[in-house]
DNA sequence: CAGGTGGCATTGTCTAGTCAATCCGCACCA
DNA sequence: TGGTGCGGATTGACTAGACAATGCCACCTG
């Protein structure tokens, strides 16, 4: 039996996806706080449990819910944090023990972490591509997954094409505190001038092992790749941020006008 | 009666999805061409049709396949377009009749077109605090929704201070040729600094209805701040990006470095 | 040949159940 | 007091069906 009726043509599954999805939005249902069992939502509907399972798949995918077995459903927190790629130009930071990012979670209160792991393969074809060379000549892939709180936050991976820096601490899969991109600087290949390209889609099955990520979360890939004064490109990183955790941040001054 | 084996932890629609992510991946099921049938994988897995949709559904919200009632599924294309913020710095539009949207898209060959609308409402509350004024203070919103071959491609909305803008042509629910920020100066409010905020997530309800989209789709929101030389902000916009059609680009250049 | 029309394959919605897996707290025992 | 184990509540996986809705295509009709 149908419990549908003519005049209503939305299905009961949507009906239900969206009564909750709007006490989420308006914020009678807030952060954090717990959505009825799907015992209730059956009971509240008239309908079998597959049905209310169906809805609420709908606001999981939706990245609104998330469920808790066996302890029920809740609505998701978001908490954005900024990332600025300008910063790389700032001075370098003052404590010799960490790099920029640690340093300035730390200074936010917050635990990080990060794993780094160098592997020495052939690129990736966009990676290839941007720095100019054939995708069977050798890189240097810099690999970071980076935690806050224990909890995965990004994947950080930066390709050097292997020539420019082989034999250089770059290598080393270990913190380099004063940053590697002064690392390329004292090689003689300092960059200049960067290209950043930003895109948003779900992600791969390799991303959501590596952030330990469900359904619904989408991912900010931010991809940057960095010149000489000769034009020539000497890196490329490949930020994966899990969307619901990190904001992009760039300023602009119109070309002319004095900056700040 | 479970088909799934002690050894094997992964439930059969996991496999399932798996093992057809796989094949697109690897591109044995390339992009526009069509899975097997609810049917077929049935019999393939040996399972009930529930399992097999189930599967079929984390695909989908990967955003890797749709359905396409009743002919089957098939692997989803992406094709990307460049978004490039600064370029609003440039030389104005060569054709007096087309905003630089329009002009670039016909040069790509293809056919773009958008639907404006107005209207003098409170402004949301993430676009009050970025002009800097009070929620319950007015702003006009100018919507505009953008199509490319008729399918929607983005959601343009730009939020001005009321009292800057009343009066002017920004009112006016049409294309302005030379631009809305050449219209600012001419007011003596002259944007000459520009923050980018850019984040990923899924879709909210208007947004899925304004641009169509179907699970699966995050959206890149690319929120705006132009601030004159007084450093007042003047406009806000929030551009809503489909996620599978865009990539926002950025070039920088080390602060004392000549540029180009 | 143009236009409608009905059948068919396919996906969409929904039911009513079974058994498994997981976490939490409580009762019980040492 | 402190562990320890068991049971209950809840979500997860799966089955075997029924009927609806949709778009396409082949066929019939004028």
């Amino acid at each position: 039996m149908t419990r549908r009726v003519a005049d209503s043509p939305k299905p009961l599954y949507q009906q239900l996806a969206d009564s909750l999805r709007a006490k989420i939005i308006s914020g009678e249902l807030s952060p954090g706080s717990q959505l009825p069992t799907e015992k209730d939502l059956c009971e509240e509907f008239a309908t079998a449990r597959q049905t209310v399972r169906h809805g609420l798949a709908v606001l999981v995918n939706e990245g609104l819910i998330s469920p808790a077995r066996p302890r029920g459903y809740f609505v998701r927190r978001h908490e954005l944090s900024y990332v600025r790629p300008q910063s790389e130009w700032r001075p370098q930071p003052s404590s010799p023990e960490m790099d920029r990012w640690m340093e300035e979670q730390t200074t936010l209160g917050r635990e990080p972490s990060q794993r780094i792991s160098v592997e020495i393969i052939q690129p990736p074809s966009k990676v290839a591509e941007r720095l100019n060379i054939q995708p069977t000549s050798l890189v240097v892939a810099r690999r970071r997954v980076r935690y806050i709180d224990s909890e995965p936050f990004n994947i950080n991976d930066t390709f050097y094409p292997y020539e420019l820096v082989k034999g250089s601490e770059i290598l080393n899969p270990a913190d380099i505190a004063r940053g590697a991109s002064q690392v390329l600087t004292e090689l003689g290949y300092e960059q200049v001038r960067a290209t950043d390209e930003i895109e948003a889609r779900m992600p791969l099955p390799d991303e959501v092992a590596r952030l330990e990520l469900g359904p619904g979360n989408p991912v900010l890939v931010h991809r940057l790749t960095g010149y000489t004064a000769n034009d020539e490109p000497v890196r490329c990183t490949v930020n994966v941020l899990i969307g619901s955790k990190h904001v992009v941040l760039f300023e602009r001054v119109k070309p002319g006008k004095a900056s700040l």
